[in-house]
DNA sequence: GCCCAGGAGTGTG
DNA sequence: CACACTCATGGG
């Protein structure tokens, strides 16, 4: 069976907030609509003017809260990008284009593995990765189509398994971080403040300072977290002059974009890898 | 083949 | 504190 849903969110780029790799599991199919498990659900997202069109399966009466608190629904995006714009003329141009950008919320677990498989990996790699896992120790939701792996399920997974799913010298970390990390441990997580939160991260194998500020605003939605990658770096450096270590940079950032920070992060982001050579189409096949 | 990737861990100055 | 080096591997 489906579930046939309706939300309305506004400014809302369906394109710009699944394909600009907050999150890597959403994929674009050729009538325009995004396709991708969230939980349990395989979900199909299709703007329709300011209406976005729901379909789910299995489906159920939750389907609607899920997607609306993917989509951070409560986030007043024109109060957020008025304040980024009165903070900084700089990043006033970048926001016009990506007025419909939003940020993701992810499931907290999921955020934490999915952004430590990112370490010194293109998109579409990572991609695969995450996919490989969900295919071997997901739960089935569809033909092909598996769920995130729970923490309890990669727990059982040993070295050489993950490392033959093609994760590389990630294989040790994950492993590591899978026997360290309890259920009741991301629960205690979830109600720690920005700066102890990410301090906790931090201290998890294959977690440093930029997994831990993407899990802290993707996984946990701490929109003063500001990851910088070697994007950002890139970002700073071209369009303020920034350079330095990442507490420096981070210092900057959070200084010049204050409690959004976050949305000044996805928004510089975006235009970096638009402004590279090859960089804007992070699909690049299918 | 070559280059690089939403870096982290470790050792050294 | 700052660098330098290693770590495995696949996508472009």
């Amino acid at each position: 069976m489906t579930t046939t849903a309706h939300l309305l969110l506004e400014p809302l780029d369906i394109a710009q907030t699944l394909g600009c790799g907050q999150t890597f599991r959403w994929r674009p199919l050729p009538d325009g609509s995004w396709q991708g498990p969230l939980m349990d659900q395989l979900v199909t997202l299709s703007q329709r003017g300011p209406k976005l069109l729901i379909e789910a399966v299995p489906g159920g009466p939750t389907v609607r809260r899920l997607v609306s608190d993917h989509l951070r629904a409560q986030d007043d995006i024109l109060a957020i990008q008025l304040d980024l714009i009165a903070r900084d003329p700089v990043i006033a141009r970048g926001i016009r284009e990506l007025r419909g950008l939003r940020i993701v919320k992810l499931d907290e677990w999921e955020c934490l593995l999915s952004f430590t498989l990112a370490t010194y990996a293109n998109i579409p790699r990572i991609a695969k990765m995450i996919e490989t896992l969900a295919t071997r120790f997901g739960k089935r939701i569809n033909d092909g189509i598996f769920a995130f792996p729970t923490l309890t399920r990669m727990k059982t997974a040993s070295r050489s398994e993950l490392l033959r799913c093609g994760l590389g010298y990630r294989a040790k970390y994950v492993h590591a971080m899978c026997k360290r990390l309890s259920v009741a441990d991301i629960e205690r997580l979830k109600l720690l403040p920005y700066e102890e939160l990410r301090t906790e991260l931090r201290d998890l194998p294959g977690v440093g300072d930029k997994v831990a500020d993407c899990v802290a605003l993707f996984g946990f939605g701490k929109l003063e977290s500001f990851p910088i990658d070697v994007w950002m770096e890139r970002s700073l450096r071209r369009l303020y002059g920034q350079v330095g270590s990442y507490r420096k940079l981070s210092a900057f950032a959070r200084d010049r974009f204050g409690k959004y920070a976050g949305y000044a992060q996805e928004y510089l982001y975006y235009n970096e890898r638009a402004h590279a050579p090859n960089g804007a189409c992070l699909f690049s096949e299918q």
